[in-house]
DNA sequence: AGGTGTGAATTATTTCACAGCG
DNA sequence: CGCTGTGAAATAATTCACACCT
């Protein structure tokens, strides 16, 4: 697999995450068509996007919905279990060590650290925060897969060191900064007050917009995603 | 105003929060090619992005930094407060409005929902949990700019419906679900999950070609959105 | 020299449109 | 027929490269 758009596997998890509604529901095929309309975008991007893994799909008819999910999952390397540790058990931290659409995704929530004394040693459901001070040693002891980051932006990008050196490969990072992992590390970034600065800005120019020029509907304001 | 690359409004984002970093540093000005540095882009990036919307630099010297953040604050919409309600008042909802980047970029929280009973009536901070069902009249008394929904996907596209009908005309969602909003109303979407997944995805494809870059953000690997 | 502003070139992503198969 | 799979065309976003200012 060479160079597949970020933005298309995105949209995979969408699709997957519809099959997976219509298969509860009892549906056996869906046609490009029905799940574009499902997840927003257009048959031909699904068509497309699919196309970049294979010929799943048969002419006339559709998907095989029970199928293609199975198909969609290898791909996204669902099949198998994530370790996750969560660094920083702030609010942030707490919520999404509880979030259901984790577990739900075979994200499995191992460790929680904390640099704050207060924090260490608070149970979460099944486990116990800890020192973040032991984070490298804990690490080398019992490597996840994955580190979430929800931890203030100061102290972000040394953290990220560590977890690199450790030989964590995958960060998502909740910190508002940018942060540089090397090459064979994938960091991926939310920043919720970025997000919310999107929609400042579409506020503020609202008017300015899409009147005069008669614009797609289709294109014209909501961006869905998911 | 008309074009605007979602991608550019959300750089724009990352300088400013450099900007203010430096300014608190004491510098004066910068150029191009560091602030590319700190956001992880190239500085003919920059130098594109603020195009756009005027010439703010002076060349051979850079951007005077107090100007710029003042130029990006004006074009965010970031010179006055937002009022912010809160829909669904679950951990993820609860974390939000906490939140400290939000005040910090004048976004008020104004006031939280929840169907759930038990959460009616509790204290955060400042304000009270209110009832769902009176979301619609109480937005009818005492409208907020923008809608951050932090609630289970089944009921999420309803709530989207009551927003809108009180005129709410930016939705922030965290609800793992496409959303659909008239135009004119505008919707932005953040869904964990997915985040992870695009990790897995990563993970999963290893080793093939376009794992690892790091470093150019906007580019390869790492994604910010912070 | 040093660094911006920007058209032109390049690269990435989406949409079209249609051949081909069940 | 209906609907997939996919090259080709159209758009969008990024990068180049250089004229031009200080």
């Amino acid at each position: 697999m060479k160079p597949i758009a970020d933005s298309t596997v995105r949209r995979l998890s969408i699709y997957l995450r519809f099959l997976e509604e219509r298969l509860a529901a009892g549906d056996e095929t869906i046609s490009s068509d029905a799940l574009a309309r499902l997840g927003g975008t257009t048959s031909a991007q699904v068509r497309k996007d699919l196309s970049f893994f294979g010929s799943f799909g048969t002419r006339g008819l559709g998907y095989g919905i029970a199928d293609l999910a199975e198909r969609i999952r290898a791909i996204l390397g669902l099949e198998r279990e994530w370790r996750v540790a969560i660094v920083g058990a702030g609010k942030i931290g707490a919520a999404l060590a509880g979030y259901p659409g984790f577990a739900q995704r075979g994200f499995h929530v191992v460790a929680a650290f904390d640099a704050d004394p207060s924090k260490v040693g608070k149970r979460w459901g099944g486990l116990v925060v800890r020192d973040a001070n032991r984070l490298a040693a804990d690490l080398a002891a019992d490597l996840p897969d994955i580190a979430v980051l929800a931890v203030p932006a100061e102290g972000a990008q040394a953290l990220v060191d560590v977890l690199v050196a450790a030989g964590v490969r995958a960060i998502l990072n909740f910190a508002p900064t940018p942060l540089h992992v090397p090459a064979g590390v994938t960091l991926k970034s939310v920043n919720m007050a970025m997000e919310l600065e999107t929609l400042s800005y579409a506020l503020a120019h609202a008017g300015a917009k899409g009147s005069g020029a008669g614009q797609p509907a289709a294109k014209s304001r909501s961006t869905r995603r998911a």
